[in-house]
DNA sequence: AACATTGGCAACCGCCGTCAG
DNA sequence: GCTGACGGCGGTTGCCAATGT
């Protein structure tokens, strides 16, 4: 196997891509959808390989990406997931409009981790330290060996180790709250959800059942003044954000897609949300318009979304059908373009929690038919 | 101010599974 | 059944801005 063989031409650029390549291949995909991506290149007019286009597309240009911080809920819930699915990014990342696996994977090892080490919890075993010290002396003979040191030297190497997902994915120490003596499971996911499924537990008692819910992990939540960074509750179709423009050598970008020269203003672009440990300082709350201007050059998300995005799409649609997405949209909360006013944030947060039990449960019947 | 370090993020690499020929 | 093309995934790397010294 190895490299693909597009990649053994010559030629191909590699590194960051310019706004030109950009305009390109969001055009191309615009007009055409992707199809076959190793003549999107081609047909595209870029020096690139298929698989660094649909990296692209995926990661960056799609049209139903929402960028902006993760919210707390967010970030929760992918603790949770990643408890049950190990460094399966991908699978957690289908159950978070709107993100990429390597968003979320980059978010797991610059911020989560961090975040989980200093409240005392194995990011790997999602255990507290002090217990797993002990007990996981016993399992640490069972994992498979931690991979070589990335250049992060602040990065604990030793819990790098590799999930071994596909095989017994380390699950949370759990309290069985119907059995007095307190067990720790390790499961596969299918019998975790088995387990669970076939208990009458409530979806609530399925979070209590997760150890960082009884190490009180979440920090409070405060208010988060952007309601465009609570994915659950955004109803689709979802409005794209302009991409943020990295910046590369010496070339100042002043055309334009389609006329609008705004499309990589770098001063234009709004993020929003709660300013977090990432992307804080990229907040422009001011610059909502011109995102509205951004996906109006997009035009429909759905008509110029690949297969595959439609396939999130549908994927999503338990999400979409949420009693507080129905709510936004009869309120007339600005549903239409994607952000929600501030009394619809205020509602949201009031039953956020009871909201996130639904996803939870929802998970969990997903997770049930799928694994 | 200069340099070193850290952190975030985009992109690449290499492997795996699937499928058509 | 074999082979190669392809899509997809997770791990890793490189760049660069922010921060610290």
């Amino acid at each position: 196997m190895g490299r693909h063989s597009c990649c053994y031409k010559q030629k191909l650029r590699k590194g960051l891509w310019s706004p030109d390549e950009d305009e390109k291949l969001l055009n191309y995909i615009t007009k055409h959808g992707h199809g076959c991506w190793s003549s999107v290149p081609k047909l595209a007019g870029l020096q690139r390989c298929g698989k660094s286009c649909r990296l692209r597309w995926i990661n960056y240009l799609r049209p139903d990406l929402k960028r902006g911080p993760f919210s707390q809920q967010e970030e929760d819930l992918i603790i949770e997931l990643h408890a049950v699915l190990g460094n399966r990014w991908s699978q957690i990342a289908a159950q978070l409009p709107g993100r990429t696996d390597n968003e979320i994977k980059n978010l797991w090892n610059s911020c989560i981790k961090k975040k989980l080490r200093q409240k005392g919890i194995d990011p790997n075993t999602h255990k507290p330290v002090c217990v797993s010290a002990d007990v996981d002396n016993e399992s640490e003979n069972n994992k498979v060996p931690a991979t070589p040191t990335s250049h992060r030297s602040n990065d604990n190497s030793s819990d790098e180790a590799t999930n071994n997902a596909t095989e017994t994915i380390p699950l949370p120490i759990i309290a069985n709250p119907h059995n007095s003596n307190s067990q720790i499971f390790s499961q596969t996911p299918q019998d975790f959800f088995r387990f669970q499924t076939s208990t009458t537990n409530t979806p609530s008692e399925m979070v209590d059942y997760l150890s960082f819910h009884h190490l009180n992990y979440a920090p409070s939540r405060i208010p988060n003044p952007n309601p465009n960074s609570l994915c659950f509750n955004l109803p689709p179709p979802p409005i794209p954000t302009k991409p943020q423009v990295p910046t590369w050598e010496g070339t100042t970008f002043t055309g334009g897609v389609g006329g609008n020269n705004h499309f990589y203003d770098a001063s234009n672009f709004s993020w929003g949300g709660l300013p977090d440990c990432a992307k804080s300082e990229k907040l422009n709350p001011t610059a909502i318009p011109e995102d509205i201007k951004w996906s109006e050059f997009v035009g429909n998300p759905y008509m110029v979304m690949g297969n595959a995005a439609a396939a999130v799409q549908n994927q999503e649609f338990q999400f979409q059908t949420e009693p507080m997405y129905v709510e936004n949209i009869s309120r007339g909360t600005a549903a239409e373009t994607g952000f929600i006013t501030e009394a619809g944030w205020q509602r949201q947060q009031a039953s956020s929690d009871a909201v996130y039990n639904k996803h939870l449960h929802t998970l969990t019947v997903s997770f049930g038919n799928t694994l």
